[in-house]
DNA sequence: GTCATTGTTTTGATCGTGTCAAGACAACTG
DNA sequence: CAGTTGTCTTGACACGATCAAAACAATGAC
């Protein structure tokens, strides 16, 4: 497994060093994550590291097209690893949980616009916003309980 | 047009202030400007302002709904006072510049996610991620482009 | 018209996310 | 195993945006 990393690593055009492996599994762990979760991901295993290498580490994957990087309003930067399939995104605007979307009809029939004003287009993004399960259970439950719970999706160790 | 600026201002439910009436026709007039260009837009008129009134004001405008607030990746938060009408928007990758489009099929019918992962839904957000005529154009003339390394990772579509 | 209330603006400080530059260091090549 | 090249570390810093408190002005009641 750790030689499958490597391998993907290497194969992206990249050095394999213990940071990039340790951000790609924290990666592949929880995904969409941003960079900061993923520094407190790594930090126990590396000896001694800091979050600039962990924006190093995601900069690197993004150029290299191993990593995805995707920026919703009011959230920071946040990375996952499913690249090359147009897929989208739900959005939580209680807690800012993203999950996947898998494109909406296959082949984006409808994210042609159909006024284009000149411009040439690359891609078309869509964001889903809405409330998670947790949030809105917890709502209809406690009443004001917005921003509050933990961003992170999942906790253990990779 | 001065008092109908007042009476849309005092329909949201604020008061009409100096600095408000400046705002909503500096953004009338350059829709899309994120704070910075507002307020140097509203700086000549008012005797003295900031930039934390400019973000005040708007702020009120989006709580309000008289404006709406977009944040695509990579550039500051930019506003608009078309609101209600669920249209999107095209970025351009090279200047940031962000241009309006229609719904893509009126109603947003292809705008239903194939799962929702048990969220509750409210909002369907499209961008289209290109480059605009200006930037096309200085690309194949100069060649250098001034900002050729960006956000987009382009997505193969079959 | 005048006054009090309430919301707005101003001023200044501060935060969070992310970038830049230089030296130390480790991974791949021959 | 040594050389080259890219990566990591360290520290400083830029930028957009937010917060708190005091000065101030717009609305509504009288």
């Amino acid at each position: 497994m750790n030689t499958q990393d490597a391998d993907t690593i290497r194969a992206a055009g990249l050095k394999v060093t213990a940071p990039r492996l340790a951000v790609l599994r924290a990666l592949r762990y929880a995904p969409h994550s941003d960079a900061d979760q993923v520094f407190r991901m790594v930090e126990p295993e590396l000896t001694a590291t800091s979050r600039q290498a962990v924006y190093g580490v995601l900069g690197a994957f993004t150029e290299a097209g191993l990593a995805r990087r995707i920026e919703p309003a009011g959230s920071p930067a946040r990375y996952e690893l499913r690249v090359g399939d147009n897929h989208h995104h739900l959005v939580c605007t209680g807690c800012g949980r993203v999950e996947d979307v898998d494109c909406v009809h296959g082949a984006a029939p409808c994210l042609v616009p159909s006024q284009t004003q000149g411009f040439a287009i690359a891609e078309a993004e869509v964001t889903f916003w809405g409330r998670c399960v947790d949030c809105v259970v917890t709502e209809a439950a406690g009443g004001t309980s917005d921003r509050a719970s933990d961003i992170a999706t999942a906790s253990a160790r990779p």
